[in-house]
DNA sequence: TCCTCTACTAGACCAACGATCCGGTTCTCG
DNA sequence: CGAGAACCGGATCGTTGGTCTAGTAGAGGA
């Protein structure tokens, strides 16, 4: 009801920024997945109308591209001095890598699309430099494949996780189809396996 | 029009099979891209009612299940003896499976659900086999690494040739942001980077 | 010849989605 | 104090995945 009387009474809500859109909706995206982020659930969140979200952004998919991009926010880069091993520098930032995206197993699905923000440019600019750094005169190659290492690494991980449950029961009891897979690749420890693949491509960077 | 004399004159259409829904969905995929595909558009293109393809399936993800299975059965296996260098049996395995994906664009989207198909599962087997034969005791973080690679390097290939006109001007115009990254990721041949990558991994695999 | 069961099909329909239109209010700055 | 920019929400549009209802075609048995 808005009456003369109820009028005023309320003091005006916080003012809807992006910041705010994107906060909430990496916090509708951790709690609910990527599924159940709608523009209407995030403005009912934020207090709002879907319509009101579309002052602040274009469409959806540039809610996700700026949650992705605060989630690469979140990768501290590590500032060892030139002193250090560049392979331990590497190690770090990849490893920063890895753990912000399984914080925010949702971003799994989102990788297929291009990481264009500030935060992701500025990660894949300080690999880059590191590598130079390191003695790379032609860093291209490197830098591709540890990214693609990672980002295929926290896809499978994420997607075996979420279906658990489902997978291990449906491959173990076709383990007589497929018996060397299901001997090894069913258990494992997925922090050990991702740093010594890691440490396989690194060794393998003369 | 439906009368006595109309009635029979035409013979009765194609039964409809899961195998051809799963090949009709593979070409909607090829030609248009994973939002286009709907399964009224599919249902369409197979001369019947999307009601009927639920005869058939259970729901779209199953489609999409199903063609990201085909994806992986055009991947041939290489029949080298075991005198043959394990390496090269690796690289051609891994060779065939990007590019198989690479052929249909649309399964790099596709790749962040379980991949239990037989064709997947069988190839995975093959990879496990193969690394065992080559003497690897625990091949799983070989065959974890490999597959990682893999995985990643479609993503990224294909996420950059979709925005590439905007993508390389974007990131050109803010060359200055990211000096390293302008002037060393931008241009470079995808087949070779994917090569040499998978070169290190398997140089350091002792 | 009839009957029944399985395989199959279509149209209408449902709730939900991304996005837009319209009509309005509030804030800011000159 | 006035104008324009910023902001807001309800109704609405077209489309989606999926279901309900109401069937038809054809094989096999009696």
């Amino acid at each position: 009801m808005d009456t003369v009387w109820s009028r005023r009474r309320t003091e005006p809500k916080p003012r809807l920024t992006l910041d705010r859109i994107v906060a909430e909706a990496l916090a509708l995206l951790d709690e609910e997945g990527v599924a159940r982020l709608t523009m209407r659930r995030l403005a009912e969140r934020l207090g709002t109308g879907s319509t009101t979200l579309y002052w602040h952004v274009k469409t959806k998919d540039d809610v996700l591209d700026l949650a992705m991009d605060a989630v690469f926010g979140e990768v501290r880069l590590p500032d060892g001095g030139a002193g250090e091993d560049w392979r331990a520098r590497v190690r770090a930032l990849m490893g920063g890598w890895r753990a912000a995206l399984l914080r925010h197993p949702w971003s799994a699905t989102l990788l297929d699309r291009p990481l264009l923000g500030p935060n992701a440019l500025s990660r894949t600019e300080f690999l880059y430099e590191t590598l130079i750094a390191a003695g790379f005169a032609a860093p291209t190659t490197a830098a591709y494949s540890l990214s693609n290492y990672v980002m295929g690494s926290v896809i499978m991980e994420v997607t075996w996780a979420q279906s658990d449950a489902g997978t291990g029961g449906y491959l173990r009891e076709r383990a007589g189809d497929y018996p060397a897979l299901a001997a090894h690749g069913l258990e494992h420890d997925w922090d050990t396996t991702f740093e010594e693949g890691l440490g396989y491509l690194l060794a393998g960077m003369s």
